[in-house]
DNA sequence: TGTACATCAGTGAACGCGCGTTCACTGATGTAC
DNA sequence: TGTACATCAGTGAACGCGCGTTCACTGATGTAC
């Protein structure tokens, strides 16, 4: 629930292009207002255009003069999401520092990325396998970027010289989809709980680790099976 | 779209309990048009009754004598979608040849499942992370008891003797992650793709060797930074 | 076995409601001269 | 700088429609005697 718009009683030109950034600004309370009812517990297909311009203080048929149904809001959410998530890599990256700290590094900046931007995530993880097919299509584009940078991002440093570029993907691969999905826990944690959420984040860490160690040790192409005698490896 | 009970023309009791085996039988037609309009794209969450007794061919208000309102029909789903799911794992446990090719053979039943009972797993796959917050739970639930029946398979079969209880439920998580991501990946590809079908099996096979790998190799309890020096693992 | 009554799965009409979308509009902002 | 006109973001009334839910009903199935 919003003011509405003093329309008569602003002084005109406050600077040039008002009408413009006025424009930008209900759009942006119209994509705001979106998350918001999604992160209250609703699904973004079951979203209706009344629902959201409610929400966002506009009548109705103001909806239109910004998008053309609510699919393409939710593009429009997925692409702003996919910038966003692409910036968190971006700073979690200058923390290079070797091994397991790295690990443990990124992953507290990203905890906390996910705590300031928990709506867009929460909608982002959500829609990821239950929205439409278009969404689902657009949130996994975004997070196919996502990880080509992570894998670039290591090759960078070095980490698995040996290690050939599809390997290399399907490492990052599945880091991703186990941050994905310890996002969405993490979401479903709420704010009151800094003992089990120490726990989870601790989980995720030697999760990460464990992938990273099996990369390690991959060999490339083995004419003969891989895991033989793998009960008796050294401790 | 089915053909109206012919109420009239049916001889009386064919067999005890004949009233309620047609009962069952609606309720059976109820899911199963639930299941058949989320395939066909829709979000469960945004059925609703109308559309699913259309779909199963009895009038809206039939729907009340089975279900109280659409999520207690999710919750069955779910419920029996869970079954599917551990007879599955009861299945693939049967192949316990050792190393890789149990791996590759589990894979192998899994996708043959999924294929067979692609309803209910689009149904699980999509809702988990983007139903509302109740059926979320509950297959967050029912894919829990998958991953502990999981974990006592590999303890039985002996296959990490050195690793902690916390260890084996991580890895066993972490399979169980990348597997509901992958069965999506499969749903989405459709059937007339067996070039890239085997690619992604090929692919899904690695990366759960991989976290093998990575568990063969776990050191519990490092004091140490555990991966320093990884750059220059043997070959 | 036959009859009389009870049960209850599925029917169909009716209701009030919120939805998406159309349309003509208003009035502040932007532009041309 | 001032005036006259164009633009267009947001308004508000109106529409037809499908929704969930209620209710009294029907007639095959089940039960008691």
């Amino acid at each position: 629930m919003r003011a509405k718009p003093l329309k008569s009683t602003v002084k005109a030109a406050e600077e040039p292009q008002a009408r413009a950034r006025r424009k930008e600004q209900t759009r942006q309370n119209l994509m705001q207002a979106a998350l918001s009812l999604v992160n209250a517990g609703s699904s973004f297909t079951a979203l209706g255009i009344r629902e959201i311009t409610r929400e966002a203080g506009v009548v109705p048929t103001a909806f239109y003069r910004h998008f053309k149904n609510t699919d393409e809001l939710g593009l429009a959410l997925v692409e702003e999401g996919g910038i966003t998530l692409r910036r968190l890599l971006r700073e979690a990256r200058q923390a290079s520092l070797p091994g397991e700290d790295m690990i443990r590094h990124s992953v507290s900046v990203f905890v906390n990325y996910l705590k300031q931007h928990h709506l867009e995530w929460r909608f982002v993880t959500t829609e990821r396998s239950g929205g439409s097919r278009m969404l689902r299509a657009a949130i996994r584009n975004e997070i196919s970027h996502f990880t080509n940078e992570m894998v670039s991002d290591i090759r960078a440093l070095n980490i698995f010289p040996n290690l050939s570029t599809p390997s290399l993907q399907r490492i990052c691969s599945l880091v991703v989809v186990l941050m994905m999905h310890s996002a969405l826990d993490f979401l479903d944690l709420g704010p009151g709980q800094p003992k089990l959420e120490e726990e989870m984040i601790d989980d995720f860490v030697k999760q990460i680790v464990l992938v990273f160690l099996g990369g390690a040790n991959w060999q490339e192409d083995p004419q003969k099976p891989l895991l033989d005698g793998m009960s008796d490896a050294k401790h």
